[in-house]
DNA sequence: TATAGATTACCCCTTAAGGGGGATATTTGC
DNA sequence: GCAAATATCCCCCTTAAGGGGTAATCTATA
């Protein structure tokens, strides 16, 4: 997706027409914002789409929580992603809502600032469902379907990571069980929805 | 993708921007603009996305040409799919341009509102290689496609299609041939990249 | 009418995937 | 230290996919 640009120019306006005296920047990349370390310190509040192939957001996020762990993020997403949600759950990140509920934007920006939290409704619920049916895949089980997702066989699969073809089929087998699908399309499907690739 | 409430608020600003004095009306879907058809009479043009899952935008072009031939269309993409561009041209529409390429975007209303068409550089340069590479498949061919990306196996595409496993096999065969790929997952990589499903 | 393109179908043969077992290390948590 | 979880590997068998052919229709059109 290369829309950013929109994206950005959306959110810009949105947060000024929420926010009228905030003081906004606006940074194409991961490299534009690190480049400006400083600028950080000034910061009340970081804002970050997350659907940007090509750019690591989550090395943005893990410098801002180590060196300025007081300023709250928000996280914007296209699609609700299992993976990426439990990760920004593991890094504490403050916000997170779904592009297609900006209308919930004012309260998570007022939420955030106050020093609360603020996950939308329905992603909490996608992401205790997915926990509670145990959809919870080994790394090595990751390691596997992330390179089915790309369409490697079998072979390609255990040549990549070192091991035998059988132990992909094993693997296989099980990730089959626990996600509860029958066919290598299914994971791919699984795959793409949950992860970022 | 789900972000057009953000690509709407995004590009609304962006021609305000641009025209100032223009008057804008937004719609939310092909049903919500075609519940108006008077409104159509009172446009000098009309500026549309086309990555909306579930909504057949077409309906709406094949709509306003009929009935308003007069009015220009600029088309506002995520990708390059070959399949949407050549039916943007089959259907006369005058502008085209990539999300990614909003820079263009007051250079495409201009021409536009002039009477002129406007296809972004980029754009004609891959529409005319695909074009040069023969990288045309027949209807048959298409259908194929399109249930082979959806993740059928060939017995499924055969119970579809009401055809023989045989000739799906054939038609695979053909269709890796012509666009120069060796495995199913790069027909439906092929698939996904140019054609909207 | 002849020809090309499109659609359909079949045969043979080889390889890959997957279902159903079983087995052995290796790590990790308590 | 020990059980549980995780990761690794093997065998057998069946089915699906795919490569390399050939060919009968049908249709549009030069």
């Amino acid at each position: 997706m290369d829309d950013h640009t929109l994206f950005l120019k959306g959110m810009h306006y949105l947060i000024r027409d929420i926010l009228p005296q905030a003081d906004i920047d606006t940074y194409k990349s991961v490299r534009a914002i690190m480049q400006n370390k400083r600028g950080f310190e000034d910061l009340s509040l970081i804002v970050s789409d997350i659907d940007l192939p090509g750019e690591d957001v989550f090395e943005l996020f893990i410098y801002a929580r180590k060196n300025f762990p007081h300023i709250p993020i928000l996280v914007i997403s296209m699609h609700k992603k299992l993976a990426v949600i439990r990760k920004c759950k593991e890094l504490g990140i403050e916000g997170y809502i779904l592009k297609n509920e900006d209308g919930l934007l004012p309260r998570a920006l007022q939420q955030l600032l106050n020093g609360d939290t603020y996950f939308s409704r329905s992603l909490e619920i996608f992401y205790r469902r997915a926990v509670e049916n145990n959809e919870t895949l080994t790394e090595r089980e990751e390691d596997i379907i992330k390179l089915i997702a790309k369409g490697y066989s079998n072979q390609e699969v255990a040549d990549e990571l070192y091991i035998s073809i059988e132990t992909v089929k094993t693997h296989k087998k099980n990730i089959k069980v626990k996600l509860e699908v029958e066919s290598t399309q299914d994971i791919i499907t699984y795959t793409k929805t949950n992860y970022l690739m």
